[in-house]
DNA sequence: GCCGTTTTCGGCCCGACTGTTTTCAGTCG
């Protein structure tokens, strides 16, 4: 197999940790490649572009020995010791390791014991011997192992296990369900939305909540009996429970005293915490979830630990502030925190106006039209305070129509929203929410811009081609007018669904920055696009955002808290947003 | 195998739960 995208490189790397681990490797070299799977998972750029670029070395974790292998990589397609080392494995070990409860030690066990060969029958093969009562009697696993196989092969096959990942809005929904059901207990004193929700990844894996109790036997007694397909776990600090929609809620209950503990802890992610714990450590502390510890020499001081009941006294104690859950992701905010140096995250309430608004007004476009007139739009926009908003329609469909009837459309509409508009609240612009063609030119005649008061260039078509040929279009299209203002959804991504394109951001950001070109964050939660990891690099750059909301639906314009959680992951301030500003400092930035 | 406001050697985050064990290894988050 060729290795190209970081996804693969991830899992090659990881075999080679679980194939070390298999042969009773050291375990800190182990670690040492786990860890530069989950960088390398992290990162915004391509490793090969970085390899590329001579500075594979700046990745975390990544040191003379990998490096080395990494270049051979590259170079050949394959690393002669990572091969000599898997052929010192059963190929049939690593698809059990995709079954949950089963790591390499135990995968490994069974392969040996049961001889299975093929990577393809494997699971059905254990399957068939768990079924045939054949796993008990091995050494070391017993009855319960053995259903527990069987169970856990069967969530395997309905495909609940690996990467199934849902959007912001059904994670939401279900963790409102879950509070609402713990809360009528009385012994619950707070509850808080924990771990990747908390943190507003683009996409959720399993909920995770946090309870605040003096009666943990009883929050979590109340907590099992929530309805579900099945008790994955449950001890006295917690249980997991699986949902009959195939969704995991993790709850963990904690005394109110150590609370702050629980929560730092919980939210993560993994990385920060880690990251958190070894400045802990070098500082005389040790960290974990009921609270901090003195040590000296990796020997615990004192057996008691100082307590937090808040997240606040948790980061105080080891000398930092406390930092917004969306940046924990160890990309630098401990540095960041150390040094009094971390942003001060924009805000849903900073927002003036939604500039990427579909109204039902049809313009004949081969797109869609959005469900509700300006005038609901209008009303909506109010309620939410904003100053402004802009119309961004897609352009009329250039296949269908003459020039000369396009700038008769264009005009048309303008005047009908102008009229539509006038003396409102809110003020309107009229965009145009323009395709940016495979070859880069605009779906939009130069005649018809005099009808716009800007213009959002966007990828509708197309979305495969190679690198330099995206790159070009959409610096083409950036470069074509300019009534350009904002680039919307850069990437063309649909979470869990379709990869976004491929482009030279360095490039795009130059451009971006030479025009004053804002990036859109669209917020709708099947985009959220610009990815919060290019947000980040294109802040670094000093390119600006428009945060929209891209709706088809005047419910669509709730949605805003789901951009502004992606520029905040993104480190973005205020400033860093365009549709921060006031209204008449955004109209002169925005018209030109 | 990585890495350095104590270090180029000697460390490497922390704990819960499970199952099979009489003190622990494996797995997970």
């Amino acid at each position: 197999m060729k290795i190209v995208t970081n996804v693969e490189l991830a899992q090659l790397l990881r075999k080679v940790a679980a194939a070390y681990q298999i042969l009773d490797e050291n375990r800190f070299k182990i670690i040492a490649y786990e860890r530069v799977a989950d960088s390398i998972e992290h990162l915004t750029s391509e490793a090969k572009d970085l390899w590329d670029d001579g500075k594979l070395n700046e990745i975390p974790g990544i040191g003379e020995g990998i490096s080395h292998y990494l270049d051979e990589l590259f170079r050949s397609g394959t690393v002669k010791h990572f091969d000599d080392l898997f052929k010192r494995v059963p190929e049939a070990v690593f698809p059990l390791l995709l079954v949950p409860g089963l790591g390499p030690k135990k995968a490994y066990r069974l392969v040996k014991e049961f001889g299975f060969r093929g990577s393809k029958t494997v699971i059905s093969d254990l399957e068939k011997a768990a079924k045939a009562g054949k796993i008990a009697p091995i050494e070391g696993f017993g009855e319960k192992s053995e259903e527990g196989i069987l169970s856990s092969i069967a969530l395997y096959k309905k495909g609940a296990v690996k990467e199934n990942r849902m959007e912001l809005p059904i994670a939401d929904s279900i963790a409102k369900a879950v509070i609402t059901y713990l809360n009528n207990l009385r012994e619950v004193e707070r509850i808080d939305v924990l771990g990747s929700l908390r943190r507003m990844v683009s996409t959720i894996g399993d909920i995770d909540l946090a309870v605040a109790t003096k009666y943990s036997d009883r929050v979590v007694a109340h907590f099992v009996k929530y309805p579900h397909e099945k008790i994955i776990d449950e001890g006295p600090q917690g249980a997991t429970l699986l949902l009959h929609n195939g969704r995991q809620v993790d709850l963990r209950v904690q005394d109110p005293a150590t609370y702050g503990a629980m929560l730092q802890y919980f939210t993560g992610s993994k990385n920060h915490n880690i990251a958190l714990r070894e400045l802990a450590l070098s500082r005389g502390l040790s960290l974990n979830e009921y609270g901090i510890k003195k040590v000296s020499k990796s020997k615990v001081k004192s057996q008691k630990s100082i307590k937090c009941d808040t997240e606040e006294a948790f980061y105080n104690t080891i000398g930092l502030p406390w930092i917004p859950p969306e940046l924990r992701e160890d990309k630098g905010e401990i540095e960041a925190a150390l040094h009094g140096r971390l942003p001060k995250p924009i805000e849903p309430g900073d927002i003036k106006g939604d500039l990427h608004i579909h109204t039902n007004y049809d313009l004949e476009t081969s797109h869609d039209l959005g469900a509700d007139p300006l005038a609901v739009h209008l009303d909506r926009a109010e309620k939410l305070r904003y100053e402004y908003i802009g119309i961004s329609d897609h352009n009329p469909s250039v296949t269908k129509h003459t020039v000369s009837q396009i700038v008769g459309i264009m005009k048309r509409r303008k005047e009908y929203y102008d009229r539509q508009a006038h003396g409102k609240p809110v003020h309107v612009f009229v965009l145009c929410e323009v395709d940016i063609q495979p070859d880069g030119t605009l779906a939009l005649p130069t005649e018809a811009f005099a009808y716009v008061d800007a213009a959002v260039v966007s990828i509708h078509s197309s979305f495969t081609l190679a690198k330099p040929v995206t790159t070009k279009r959409v610096i083409a299209a950036l470069t074509a007018h300019p009534k350009v203002r904002i680039f919307g959804h850069p990437t063309g991504r649909l979470l869990t669904k379709r990869e976004g394109v491929e482009l030279d951001w360095k490039e795009v950001f130059a451009v971006c920055k030479k025009r004053d070109i804002a990036l859109e964050i669209n917020a709708l939660p099947q985009r959220l696009d610009l990815p919060d990891t290019i947000v980040y690099d294109a802040r670094k750059e000093g390119i600006r955002f428009c945060i929209n909301t891209d709706s088809h639906a005047v419910s669509h314009m709730d949605m805003m808290r789901y951009g502004v959680s992606v520029a905040r992951r993104g480190w973005c301030e205020k400033r860093d947003v365009v549709n921060t500003m006031v209204y008449n400092e955004f109209k002169h930035w925005l018209i030109r």
